[in-house]
RNA sequence: CGAGGAGUAGCGCAGUUUGGUAGCGCGCUUGGUUCGGGACCAAGAGGUCGUGGGUUCAAAUCCCGUCUCCUCGACCA
């Protein structure tokens, strides 16, 4: 069979990734372009994925003991301006109301591109002493950064987030949870979006605006760039400091908090596409997919096979698997077409004949594969579901590792990511060489790989102080 | 922000060079036949040509501005 036989409206996977990501996320109704430049509408069928993220990983939150709030979207001028190093990374990109109520306001409000400030300021009111810590709050809400070049789910004007802030009374403690976080996304990674992440310590030109360390998670795409999927940061007492994060501590004696921060947003959706898609379209981990299953129906309007499709999403549904049932009027080979391309996990055949002999024909999105299955038999289905799942992982994470090369030289870097792997390569720790290997090579350090030893700095050839991980990134 | 490309029916496009009745395919609606990998027949509906201004008897078409999207680069928690 050609490639590509049956799919006449994406872009080709491998000659032109990213045409492709844009057709599928605009042909299998993820997202809409909104009228304001960089804004995307997210469509139901994206919101969905959203909502099985945001579900699983709130729960995991919770389960650790941190709380949902919610603070404001607008947040004083002078609040950004109160850390240095905050206000010079983020004030290229914010944007400011500047009038509201049909007059000049007194001081411009920023619209959040990220709330540190508004909550350093807000647990500098609430923290007196050290039996209020540690205080671990999250908020899922939206946040605003006027990008100048954005990509449906990788980069928005406006996303969706989740951000977790926390003071501890002890800065061991603060980089201890920034730590639990990283190793949290990671497995959620791993068991929700069946995605293999590396994660570390990024150098200090890669991390986040006011932090004393950030840590970061990133993803191979399928193309072998990588993308940053989430990050935690410990600021130690620079934002406390800011804001008069202060408490009384068990000594009598006050002092300043250390706080950490973290999130993740609804780019991991574009994580997720960019590393399980193939040739037909999405293919969508179980846990996430809004459908795990779809039922075509064949030979519809026969007698007894509507009744059976409906029996078999009775079924499957009292098993707590998402079902939908296909009855629309196209054809069952437009069906499979369309299902495929909106990367749904598991496709189950129902006509006359399986019917007939007991049995329904059951397809997995990930290989294409068609068993036959006995009818009705729900258990099976979810263990199926389940393996899909795994075996989604491991191949993501076997090609992960076949594409991570190491280099000596600076060529040997380039030749790397221009084949589209992650480089493992020494660095002697001046920035000089880290800005360096970007403009030879258009690769940045994306972390610290803790694994592995490379003797030497691949720009100056000195000894090399650490090991990082290079590579392209989106 | 720089270079290149695009905006005409829901989607994909032609028409613009040389100004003169708004077109095609798919989709959509209705009726019928179909249904195991993008079915078929028949009859219909659907447009201030991104937007603002200008030139002209006349603008999708020519001129100026502006907005948005795509690709590459620069920038980027």
């Amino acid at each position: 069979m050609a490639k590509n036989e049956f799919v006449k409206d994406i872009a080709d996977i491998e000659e032109d990734f990213p045409q492709w990501y844009t057709d599928v996320v605009l042909k299998t109704k993820l997202v809409d372009y909104g009228p304001v430049k960089g804004t995307m509408v997210i469509r139901p069928y994206g919101y969905a994925i959203w909502e099985h993220i945001q579900s699983e990983l709130d729960g995991r939150f919770k389960a650790m003991g941190v709380e949902n709030a919610y603070f404001p979207m607008l947040i004083p001028m002078s609040f950004l301006t109160k850390e240095a190093e905050h206000v010079e990374g983020f004030a290229p990109e914010v944007a400011v109301v500047t009038h509201a109520g049909g007059a000049k306001l007194e001081e411009p409000l920023v619209v959040r591109p990220t709330s540190e400030t508004i909550i350093g300021h807000m647990f500098g009111k609430w923290v007196e002493s050290w039996r209020d810590l540690p205080l671990r709050e999250n908020q899922w809400c939206n946040v605003m950064r006027w990008e100048k070049t954005t990509r449906p789910f990788l980069r928005t004007s406006e996303f969706l987030w989740q951000e977790g802030h926390s003071v501890y009374e002890t800065g061991e403690e603060a980089e201890a949870e920034t730590l639990k976080m990283l190793a949290c996304y990671a497995d959620f990674c791993k068991e929700v979006l069946c995605m293999p992440v590396l994660t570390g310590r990024k150098t200090e030109k890669e991390k986040f605006a006011g932090a004393v360390a950030t840590y970061g998670m990133e993803a191979m795409m399928h193309d072998g760039k990588s993308l940053q999927a989430g990050t935690t940061h410990y600021m130690g007492q620079n934002f406390a400091k800011a804001f008069g994060v202060q408490f009384t501590g068990k000594d009598g004696a006050l002092q300043y908090g250390y706080t950490m921060s973290y999130g993740v947003s609804t780019r991991l959706i574009g994580a997720l596409i960019m590393t399980h898609g193939d040739a037909r379209g999405l293919v969508l981990p179980p846990p996430v997919a809004p459908f795990e299953v779809v039922i075509v129906p064949i030979a519809q309007k026969k007698e007894g096979v509507l009744e059976a499709t409906h029996v078999l999403k009775q079924a499957l549904e009292n098993a707590g698997v998402r079902v939908k049932l296909d009855d629309s009027d196209n054809s069952p080979g437009w069906k499979f077409n369309e299902w495929e391309m909106k990367g749904v996990p598991v496709r189950i055949e129902l006509g006359p004949r399986d019917i007939e002999g007991g049995k329904m024909l059951v397809c997995r999105r990930d290989t294409l594969e068609k068993t036959e299955f006995a009818l009705n038999d729900a258990a099976a289905v979810k263990e199926l579901l389940s393996r899909i799942g795994k075996d989604m992982y491991a191949r993501a994470k076997a090609r992960m590792e076949s594409r991570i090369v190491p280099a000596e030289t600076l060529d040997e870097l380039l030749a790397g990511v221009e084949g589209g792997n992650f480089v493992r390569a020494g660095w002697c720790g001046d920035r000089a060489c880290e800005d360096k290997v970007k403009t030879f090579a258009q690769a940045t350090a994306r972390v610290f790989d803790e694994t592995h030893t490379m003797s030497a700095c691949v720009c100056c050839g000195k000894k090399a102080a650490h090991t990082l991980f290079f590579a392209r990134a989106y």
